[in-house]
DNA sequence: TATCACATACATTCATGAATGTTTACTTTG
DNA sequence: CAAAGTAAACATTCATGAATGTATGTGATA
């Protein structure tokens, strides 16, 4: 092909990460060829190579993509914890599950994520970095819930690195299982009950620290 | 080679095994070789063709040795679930937790089947199988919601499906992010505290069904 | 006309499966 | 019971295909 307009270059670049996310989610990261990609792209594997360095940083930037706005989401609602430390941490659960259950994009990414790729060789690092993001979503939800302590929402002798993992666990296992079959459930519409299920037992029977 | 006794022929079967475990847990299904495999258990290809039908029946078989005594362990707990349904369900989610944490090769084996291999291709038949497994599980976890719901344990509006779902989620979220590095915490103390959190908010807030 | 944005061609590596070889335990037969 | 035959339990070799990375070609654009 030929040289094209700025817009044309950065049209193959978001059809490419199109592409490789419906080749990904369709046959896994390790049995989809570069080649796969290009061909659902309608293009060769000489545009993959120009726009990307391999396999895994075109993983890297398909993540990357995808989760920016849950970040975003997190970060805004993080700001506005302070008042209601278990309400924000309500909506938050809940903004999240559903922003998963309304975005097809997401679900794609993190279906890879979850269910299409191996923690191992060079992925391994992309997948390393996608917890690194995690963790730093865990630390605000420890930020929170230690508000909730100081504010009385929480017991004082509640275990909050329990707590956390409790709650964590909770969410990735949802959306873990969710995305195995989209269909069995309507996820948004539950989301609401199963979250407040769980923050009830937050707020009834917290883990406690052992000197009790 | 030559011919062995029944004893060596077993005993290379779960030397492959252990190999297999091993190797596929530390470099991936997709990344590792038959090759590795054999090398590892200190044979040749020749000796996994002759005992396994190709990669995935290997994988099976690994599942298969590794998930024996869970399964054992759900079938006997839930026959003892007439008299005291919630207690038993909370015994069968301790339990199961303790079991993960404490045997080196039920690590392995989830470790694996949740970080370390793609849902895809003939992978995906195994997977597809495991994930059989866990719907009679699930279907378990139903029979013993619904006792609890009829002897009054739980709401008669209980929303038994999305409560099944909660429960579930929690629990595989919980497996699911500890194997991600069990150095963090110590699972086997914390899954009682845990699971109780969980039960409470079952108990006490419980998803319902619409018509309320 | 130089360079961008790809397409095409090529060399290399590497895993797989099948085919074949080989030794030894077990079985049959006289 | 001894010799011979059979097949189990692997090891070895080979042919094949496929994916990767690189190197080069090429047309449009600024």
């Amino acid at each position: 092909m030929a040289r094209k307009t700025k817009e044309d270059t950065e049209q193959t670049y978001t059809a490419l990460l199109d592409a490789a996310e419906q080749v990904f989610f369709d046959k896994g990261v390790s049995r989809t060829t570069l080649s796969d990609i290009a061909a659902a792209a309608g293009l060769t594997r000489g545009a993959i190579y120009w726009h990307f360095k391999d396999k895994a940083a075109l993983l890297h930037a398909l993540f990357e993509r995808a989760m920016l706005p849950m970040e975003a989401m997190l970060d805004e609602l993080m700001q506005c914890s302070d008042g209601d430390p278990m309400g924000a941490m309500r909506h938050l659960c809940i903004h999240a599950l559903t922003m998963l259950a309304q975005s097809p994009r997401q679900q794609r990414a993190m279906g890879i994520l979850f269910h299409k790729c191996e923690s191992t060789g060079d992925v391994a690092d992309v997948m390393q970095q996608e917890l690194a993001n995690r963790d730093e979503c865990m630390a605000g939800f420890e930020v929170i819930l230690r508000k909730a302590v100081d504010q009385g929402q929480l017991p004082a002798d509640t275990d909050v690195f329990v707590s956390l993992q409790a709650l964590h666990s909770f969410m990735v296992g949802t959306m873990h299982e969710w995305l195995l079959d989209p269909e069995r459930y309507a996820l948004d519409k539950a989301a609401p009950a199963m979250v407040d299920m769980v923050m009830a037992g937050l707020r009834g029977n917290p883990p406690r620290v052992k000197a009790g």
